[in-house]
DNA sequence: CTGGATTGTGATTCCTGGTTCACTCGTGGC
DNA sequence: GCCACGAGTGAACCAGGAATCACAATCCAG
């Protein structure tokens, strides 16, 4: 009756696959507090689910992170970082600021599509941390928003500073209404429209020209 | 030590205004609620924040609601009924496909402003709720889209219907990026981008005209 | 004026869920 | 092969907060 891990995954002493101890444990961790808190809410999964559903007891979870809260920082972290690196390589690369714009908005799109859970988690979640660890993210936020507000403000000069801010938090907005509901639409097509409708919030005709390739250019 | 009315409001027994009896009470606890959980997030404020923010003290709340997820009920049923009654007297008002839309765009944005931490809440706390009421929610607001798409999809023939519903999202989606951030413009400025921006995202040019005016047409 | 229903209070209960702890087991270095 | 250390486990601990209860004050009928 016990030592049966019941888990999918199957993470098994003897069986196929990983031994009981996983190097790669807290990615699951991570992966799995993602996933979970996506769709039921952060604070209504318990330690035992998200150490369940990476192969583990609850309790053995604070081997790997000193707390619950902790490990949702980790998540928002790194999803915030992800966010900046890609920012960061777009503005270091060749372009005017249409290409950045453009570029910009597709490398949201590739976090919103690809980190898609976390990046949920994210903009439900932030609000609810510790004083301290809400205000850095919000700092990094607002870097962030502060470097499409720089590129977008001489494409549209007849909007004033607030405007601007709010053009961007629209066009982020639209790009991440993707990440409330299933449209079932092939990633291309999805990322194209949403493309579209970012720049049309914007106000700026996209940059036919792919513009510098964000990919991995000042990640590693 | 005791019996002395601590909080603000001192909605002391024989202090000037309110009695200790409010009649509209259970009004002032839902308000609260929204504040107070819009900002910290539902499940990081207790019955005690939101009873003293109500004037009273927190096992008072239960004299109006049985339980604290029936207030965060009340709230989101009031607000999701609020844009259906809108969406409602839009449709069964006068005028074309194109007058509809916008419309119902603008019907949103008064909403949203209006309403602004309640629809908040519901953004970020509907999957929290427990499975019945997240369905039936979830069923409304599929209602409420489904409104959207169908005086959309005669003016964008060139989208499939997935497409439609991406698109009505993200509309939205831009529409309540205003809910995440102080813009400080004015209501009536912030309104003239949104609808903008809301129209860009669908593709369609505003109606000029008002519109059948959606105001308690149909509510009363 | 009086009795009953309603609203508000403070103390108490109770339980969920995060956290700790003692212990076991597998692994990697010597 | 052996030892030390890190990972995982199950039981126990504990706090915080939702919910309950007995009681007081208030309002409203009749």
């Amino acid at each position: 009756m016990p030592t049966v891990p019941t888990t999918a995954a199957a993470a098994g002493t003897t069986a196929g696959g990983r031994s009981r101890r996983d190097p790669e444990r807290r990615e699951r961790i991570l992966a799995a507090a993602a996933q979970l808190a996506s769709r039921r809410g952060f604070h209504t999964v318990g330690m035992a689910d998200i150490g369940a559903e990476a192969g583990i007891v609850g309790s053995g979870v604070y081997r790997h992170f000193d707390s619950k809260t902790a490990i949702l920082v980790a998540l928002l972290d790194r999803v915030m970082a992800r966010l900046q690196e890609g920012a960061g390589a777009v503005l270091a690369g060749p372009g005017d600021e249409r290409a950045h714009l453009s570029a910009l908005v597709r490398d949201h799109i590739r976090v919103a599509i690809e980190d898609r859970s976390v990046l949920a988690v994210y903009h439900r979640e932030v609000h609810t941390l510790p004083e301290e660890d809400r205000r850095r993210l919000r700092r990094l936020q607002r870097h962030y928003l502060e470097d499409w507000v720089h590129v977008l403000s001489p494409l549209r000069r007849d909007l004033a500073d607030g405007e601007l801010r709010l053009a961007v938090h629209a066009a982020i907005g639209a790009i991440q209404s993707t990440l409330f509901f299933r449209s079932g639409l092939a990633p291309e097509r999805l990322a194209e429209l949403l493309d579209g409708m970012a720049h049309a919030c914007l106000g700026v005709e996209p940059a036919t020209d792919p513009g510098p390739e964000p990919a991995d250019a000042a990640i590693e």
